[in-house]
RNA sequence: GCGGAUGUGGCGUAAUGGUAGCCGCGCCAGACUUAGGAUCUGGUGGCGAGAGCCGUGGGGGUUCGAGUCCCCCCAUCCGCACCA
């Protein structure tokens, strides 16, 4: 039979598919494991270039971890709800239901003609009611949390509620929006809306007003790694800031725990760095500032601006967070963000019109002109002033955009002789500039003749009272313990890591469980859920600018209005991988014995681009449900794998400028050209192929071309895979025209998985021709079978344990191009030996289904087995085979190689040194001389240092 | 600016501190073919007629021995970025 790739892999895939080869059922009796692919969003353009690199390692794995007595577990679904599908339903009036469903089709379609491993069984969409029916509950457990920091993880907020009852805000360790103060009378005699509002502070999914990042052009808010360079991930669009009411994840509770959990996980170091730096964590002190020169008694001040830490308290003041509180005698001004409520309490009427100007400017400017303009200082004097706690000096207080409302407390104490922004600002505006760092006590320069500011990180204390002479570390130790004693202040940490925005002004998400009722939300019981999403006659925004659900028909609950907001993208891609566990259950997220069983991922694979996204959301969400007794582990994802992002390989020729010449690659620096993109797909090894050309485009029809060896060489570059670059490869293609087979090697044999690399096809031939090559192992050149029984020579056996040995090796380490050049080589030494014995060919099947799972396959069944291949145990090692009794070293004088000399493995340098100097080819290089010494490494090398 | 990664033939890449360039593409030569984008064989880092010399971004160092380990520099890519 003829290796006819397109008959064999229909007709395996189709029994796979028949059969259910691949579903997997908890078998307590094996160790698990689970491999997930980060789910793909089946966006209208059909699976990408990118996703198969992915999905092929982590098969391959699967396959491996199978052949080695795991369950495994390797499931596959869709993030389905999302953007673009929605959009696209705006311009059609199309429901984005069957966008969705008809791009999962093709999807599907895509990945099974690849032979994926995936069991389908447990396939499921993020916009099923069935699953996100357990998105929305999981909100509810995480709307009626709050976060305790004692203990360090979620209560339910029952807990606090009887908490507040005996003891008010008393001795409360807390994540909270801010610090509120209340005593156990006040709760008890709040009425209900009240005590509502007060515990909205400490939820983990609250709501409250907030900064948004708000796209106009999507009509939607979004979290902030939706938003690069104060644009829009999806679209590009330019996002606003704006104060809005939303649904909020209280994710920074988390910070810490986010923090540590990288140590216990097996990523590669720069995705763990990606998240610490997302993470943001600095050690410092919060300090509360007093103000001089304020009337306290004015109605203005009463509660929202008094200092609430003992040793300002009644007394107007606001607080700061620094990382270097041993710069503390340097300051000689502060700064408010411009958002700060305290400005306008504060500012004095003379300055009230400059503020008051400045501050609308600030707020109004976009983000990205906030961005663009960020070495441009700005900002204006509030007339006020505030008490340096410590030194006792009065210092003006500015207000300046440089100052960030959501970092810190949006207000800092400006140190201008150490923090280069400070420093700018003080020049600007003509402040004075106090040294306080300096390499010695000696060493202290003049501020007046500065361009930048001093570097601090290392140094002592100068102009600095108590703690001169001091170095800077134990000097911020000493003014930590000076503020906490005066009780102004402590030693803390703060985070970058904000909170999560979690409402989307949206159709296409999942609707909120929520319902309003005297203006404060409630949640709808447990087991009304899934809260379906409501057909609606358009999917815009209404008229006065309520997100689409305002549209629904008798959206209520009881009478009571529901929320018209949707849940954002990372909502349902959070907590999936855990309903893989048990994907129909109806009762459950999923079962105890699912999760006890599964327990975690063990190998995930996905792009990097979600390093502060959902790889951040889905951690959070998955401790959470640790924390409440869902989860039984603390982390999700044990092992992840990043593939490398393909980029494309763009083909050109070259058009002489003023005809309709082209020039081959080779000799275009004899004229003057311009270079035109040429579609891959009619080059071949950038050979372009003329007539393909002429046919592609009109404007080609009569094109001439300048060939260097009869052919046309076209150049090529590295860009970003797009249409208008002609450089989009689609899988199928190469699935048509070389079998999916040798689409999976050459994915894997292309470099390491993890390395970015162009998307490049020149060189499939190669693994093509090596599958043929398989195949003729099998078969003679008629096409017939013949495979024999005879007894392998010890050789054909050491080729076959090399090669087990290789492949399980690079299994583990997921050097799957590796792997491939050993099936390469493994191949051309049993053609060479003209090896055909089944001892020898049947273990190798086994080897390579991994990896060609259907040619495998049906050399397997051909072998005569009716049993899947899929079942087939990984062989066995044998060391013995490996054995020699011989080894040829390299003899090196100085570490130059200079001849080989045979001599039994067993031998050492006692019994190896005669021979040696007794041989005339050493002695020739020794020319005379007596070796300093003789270094032999056993099957290594042999050296002999002169 | 801060953080991370990478740098080896014409190309993709490979080398537990031990013969640099495995495997593949491409290229060259040959065999079989009416033909080949089929198959097979041999060659292919640079310089040199040769013995040999030089070669892993550049410069130092550790070592009997460095692509690999350490220090400095350069280049490219990625992430964050007024984060106090």
């Amino acid at each position: 039979m003829e290796y006819n790739f397109q008959e064999i892999e229909a007709k395996w895939q189709k029994i796979w598919k028949e059969k259910k080869v691949y579903k997997t059922e908890i078998d307590p009796q094996k160790p698990k494991y689970y491999v997930l692919d980060m789910f793909p969003y089946p966006s209208g353009a059909g699976l990408h270039v990118g996703h198969p690199l992915g999905y092929i390692a982590s098969d391959i794995y699967s396959r491996f971890k199978r052949q080695k007595g795991f369950n495994v577990l390797h499931p596959m679904g869709y993030d389905a709800f999302g953007l673009p599908a929605e959009q696209y339903a705006i311009q059609t009036g199309q429901h984005p239901a069957i966008t969705t469903e008809k791009n999962v089709n093709r999807y599907r379609e895509q990945l099974d003609k690849i032979g994926f491993s995936y069991d389908w069984d447990r396939e499921f969409r993020t916009c099923d009611p069935d699953y996100y029916k357990w998105t929305q509950w999981t909100f509810i457990q995480l709307f009626n949390s709050y976060y305790d920091n004692s203990a360090d993880k979620a209560m339910p907020i029952s807990a606090l509620v009887e908490h507040f009852s005996k003891n008010g805000s008393e001795d409360l360790n807390v994540a909270c929006s801010e610090e509120i103060f209340f005593t156990a009378e006040e709760w008890n005699a709040a009425d209900e809306k009240r005590q509502q509002e007060i515990l909205m502070n400490y939820r983990l999914a609250y709501l409250a007003d907030t900064w948004v990042n708000w796209c106009p052009e999507l009509g939607t808010v979004l979290a902030n790694d939706e938003v690069v360079n104060g644009l829009s991930v999806r679209g590009g669009f330019p996002v606003e800031r704006k104060l809005m009411r939303q649904w909020i994840l209280r994710v920074s509770a988390y910070a810490e725990r986010l923090l540590k959990g990288l140590d216990k996980v097996e990523w590669t170091d720069s995705l763990k760095e990606i998240q610490r730096n997302w993470i943001g964590r600095s050690e410092g002190a919060a300090v509360w500032f007093p103000l001089a020169k304020v009337d306290a008694e004015a109605p203005d001040w009463k509660d929202v601006y008094m200092g609430q830490w003992e040793g300002v308290q009644n007394e107007p003041a606001f607080e700061i967070f620094t990382t270097r509180p041993d710069t503390i005698y340097g300051v000689t001004f502060m700064v408010l963000c411009p958002e700060h409520e305290m400005i306008s309490a504060i500012t004095t009427p003379e300055q009230k019109a400059e503020v008051e100007e400045y501050v609308t400017w600030a707020k109004n400017r976009s983000e990205r002109e906030r961005q663009a303009e960020v070495k441009k200082v700005s900002g204006v004097f509030t007339g006020a002033f505030a008490v340096n706690p410590i030194s006792g000096e009065n210092i003006p207080i500015w207000v300046s955009d440089y100052v960030l409302s959501d970092y810190g407390t949006g207000a800092i104490m400006a140190v201008p002789a150490h923090d280069s922004r400070d420093f700018a600002f003080a020049k600007h505006f003509n402040l004075p500039i106090l040294q306080v760092v300096a390499p010695s006590l000696d060493e202290v320069s003049d501020p007046e003749t500065w361009t930048e500011s001093l570097d601090s990180k290392t140094g002592v204390c100068v102009n600095s009272d108590f703690i001169n002479g001091m170095d800077v570390k134990s000097a911020g130790k000493a003014i930590i313990n000076k503020i906490n004693e005066m009780g102004i202040g402590y030693g803390t940490v703060n985070y970058r890591l904000r909170d999560a925005i979690f409402s989307r002004q949206r159709y296409w998400g999942e609707p909120f469980p929520i319902y309003y009722k005297d203006g404060m939300p409630y949640t709808i019981p447990v087991d009304e859920l899934p809260v379906e999403l409501p057909e609606v006659d358009k999917f815009q925004p209404t008229e006065t600018g309520e997100p689409p659900l305002a549209r629904a028909k008798d959206w209520t609950y009881k009478g009571y209005q529901k929320e018209y907001n949707t849940m954002p993208g990372f909502a349902g891609s959070s907590g999936y991988y855990l309903r893989y566990m048990d994907p129909h259950n109806d009762k459950e997220y999923f079962s105890k014995e699912a999760n006890q069983y599964w327990r975690n991922v063990d190998l995930y694979v996905g792009g990097a681009e979600h390093a502060t996204g959902h790889l951040i959301y889905s951690r959070f969400w998955n401790k959470f449900l640790f924390d409440i007794g869902l989860s039984c582990e603390e982390e999700p994802f044990h092992k992840l794998i990043n593939q490398g992002m393909i980029q494309g390989r763009s083909n050109f020729v070259y058009r002489i400028v003023g005809t309709n010449k082209y020039v081959s690659a080779g000799l275009k620096k004899d004229y003057e050209v311009t270079p035109i993109h040429a579609d891959i797909n009619i080059v071949h090894n950038d050979v372009l192929d003329i007539d393909a050309f002429r046919k592609w485009m009109p404007e080609f029809e009569d094109a001439e071309f300048i060939l260097e060896d009869g052919k046309y060489i076209c150049g090529w570059e590295v860009e970003k895979m797009s249409k208008s670059k002609y450089n989009v490869q689609n899988p199928d293609d190469l699935v048509e025209k070389y079998g999916a087979d040798t689409l999976r090697m050459y994915e894997m044999f292309l470099g390491p998985v993890e390395m970015a690399k162009p998307w490049d096809t020149n060189g499939i031939e190669g693994v093509f021709r090596f599958i043929k090559k398989f195949w003729r192992l099998f078969h003679n050149a008629e096409g017939e079978w013949i495979v024999n029984d005879d007894e392998p020579t010890r050789a054909e056996y050491k080729t076959l344990h090399k090669t087990i040995k290789k492949i399980e090796e690079d299994n583990e380490k997921f050097s799957f191009n590796t792997a491939v050049s050993a099936f390469m080589i493994c191949a051309n030494e049993l053609a060479d030996a003209k090896c055909n014995k089944r001892k020898i060919l049947e273990p190798l099947c086994i080897l390579i289904s991994a990896y060609a799972p259907h040619v495998a396959e049906e050399l397997w069944s051909l072998l005569g087995h009716t049993d899947s291949i899929v079942n087939a145990s990984f062989p066995v090692y044998d060391e013995s085979y490996m054995q020699e009794s011989d080894f040829t070293y390299p003899v090196s004088f100085n570490g130059k190689m200079r001849l080989k000399m045979t001599f039994p493995v067993t031998y050492t340098l006692k019994e190896i040194e005669p021979i040696l100097m007794a041989d005339e080819g050493v002695q020739k290089w020794l020319d005379g001389k007596t070796p300093k010494k003789i270094i032999v490494v056993p099957k290594r090398i042999i050296n002999i240092v002169l």
